[in-house]
Order: structure tokens, then sequence, then C-alpha cells
DNA sequence: ATAAACGCCTGGCGGC
DNA sequence: TGCCGCCAGGCGTTTA
């Protein structure tokens, strides 16, 4: 599943192939995809030239000349680049033809990724963009601040990790190698965290996400490669799908069990609940 | 107000 | 080999 390192790659890679090319027609084969107004979105994105890719959280923002084009990957969501004469993919539902004979693809399984324009004005101020919390690397993101805003809760340290309301852009994989640089059971109650731990919590998810990057993001088996990207930080996952394996600090067998009703992935010697 | 449960989707996989 | 049912899970919506 892309998350905040995946996107940030596709972002861009994408950046290289798009940048400067002028949008002719779009084809919308799969139209639910389309969470804003249909013939608007069509509308809109025609003759526009893609000035700039940005990313927030785990949207892709495509910079118009005048508005944005929002990309959530959701599960599967990719995008190829391909002569427009090169014939329909499967699992493609949407295709932006550039003016040069060149398209967009977009591609996705399991039909879960949302798209939505936006004017300037109203990008983040509204849905879906207006929801969400801190970028891991924003330098208003302090361990007083989230500490304030997580110690009234009895939530696990895990659904916390996951609410893009609060910080934005981890999904399972890496809420998974959080825990575990921190060393806490993911169903831990964060109403018994110190600011101390949140401080070492923010550390944590600021190394791992950045050195997630740094590789390229993960390829698992809801995510492979796209425009030419291969990630390798699936070589350097600690516990997320190691069920089985032995923990890389004491070498008990990892455990897998369910947490927030998601798959998750700990070493029950390492990582505590309290 | 908060949190759990559901629905959206399809392909891969285990079991028989 | 082939079929069936379960599982994956982000996130908006619904329910408790």
């Amino acid at each position: 599943m892309p998350e905040l390192p995946e996107v940030e790659t596709v972002k861009r890679s994408l950046k290289k192939r798009v940048l400067n090319r002028k949008i002719a027609s779009v084809e919308i084969f799969y139209p639910n995809l389309v969470k804003s107004d249909l013939p608007l979105f069509s509308e809109k994105l025609k003759d526009q030239t893609i000035k700039d890719i940005k990313r927030r959280g785990k949207f892709l923002i495509f910079c118009l000349n005048d508005g944005y084009l929002l990309s959530h990957l959701r599960m599967e969501g990719k995008y190829f680049m391909l002569p427009q004469a090169e014939a329909k993919m499967k699992h493609e539902h949407l295709r932006l033809n550039f003016s040069d004979g060149m398209s967009l693809r977009y591609h996705d399984v399991r039909k879960f990724g949302t798209m939505h324009y936006k004017e300037q004005h109203e990008l983040f101020t509204s849905e879906p963009l207006n929801k969400l919390g801190f970028e891991y690397d924003d330098p208003a993101l302090t361990p007083q601040r989230i500490y304030d805003k997580i110690k009234p809760s009895q939530r696990s340290l895990k659904s916390v990790l996951l609410d893009q309301t609060i910080i934005t852009g981890i999904g399972n994989i890496y809420a998974d190698e959080i825990c575990f640089c921190l060393k806490k059971h993911p169903a831990y109650k964060v109403s018994k965290i110190t600011k101390k731990t949140v401080e070492k919590m923010l550390s944590c998810m600021q190394a791992t996400l950045n050195k997630a990057i740094t590789l390229g993001g993960s390829s698992v088996r809801t995510y492979k490669d796209t425009l030419g990207f291969h990630g390798r930080f699936q070589n350097e996952l600690n516990v997320h799908l190691q069920a089985g394996k032995p923990c890389p600090l004491c070498q008990s067998p990892i455990e897998k069990i369910t947490v927030s009703n998601r798959g998750t992935y700990l070493c029950r010697h390492c990582q505590k609940k309290r």
C-alpha cells in the first residue's frame, strides 16, 4: 500500500516525466474514481499544463496553470507513462492524453483510489485536504502538541499513528515499524504516554520515513514498480510481514496479531504494553 | 464524543 | 486441476 514514502517516490518520478506537458484530453473509464463534479473534472483539466507536483500526506497534488488535480492511490493505485497508441491496460481507469502524443495512465486493480479537481481557493480548506494533520517533517510538529492531542484519549498507539488527522502519511507498514523502533506494543494505550516517549515517537517516525524515502519506499505485494520505480525499503523491514522470522534485536519470533482491525506485526519481547 | 464496524473492490492463496 | 471462501486494508460512512 503506498504510504508517504511511496507517494513521495512516485511524486519525484512523475515530476521527471510529466512536468510542463499539456493535457489535450481526459478519458475516464471508471467514473467512480472521480469524487468531485464529473463533467467539470474533464472540462477543467483540458488544455492545462502540469506546472508542478506536490505531496500532502498520501495525496499527490498536480499543480496546473489554474487549479489542482488531487490523486490518492489508496491500496494499489499506480501511474504509467505510455504512448497514446498503446492499448488500454486491464485496470486502467483514467488517462491524461498529452499534446505530444504521450499519455499518463492511472491503474488501480481494486478501484479504491480517488481523484478530485480543486480550485486554488478551496485546495486546503475543503475535503479532502482540510482534515489532514501535520506533515511528518513540519517544524510545527512538536512533542508538546502531539502529547496534548493524544494523551486524553483511550486509543492504542497504532490507531493514533494511523490517524491522518493527527500526523498524515503513515499507513500499516510504517505504523508497525515505528512501534518497533519505539519499543512499544502497537496496542499500548497512549493515555499512559509520557512527553519523553512522544519525543522518541516523533524521532522514530522521522527516522523511519526518511530512511524509507531515501530507499525509494517499499515494494510489497500491493505495491510494485511503476514508471520504473523499485523501492528497496522492504528489505529493511524489522517486523512488518516478518511473522515467524527472528526479531533483529532479540531473535524471538515476530508475531502477527490484530490491532485496530488491522494485521499487525510485532516482537512481543521487545515491544512492551507499558 | 469516541470508537468500532461496515462497504467499497479484486486477485491471490489456502483448503479440499 | 479447479472451485470456493477468505483475506488484504485506506478511509469515508454508518452504527453502537
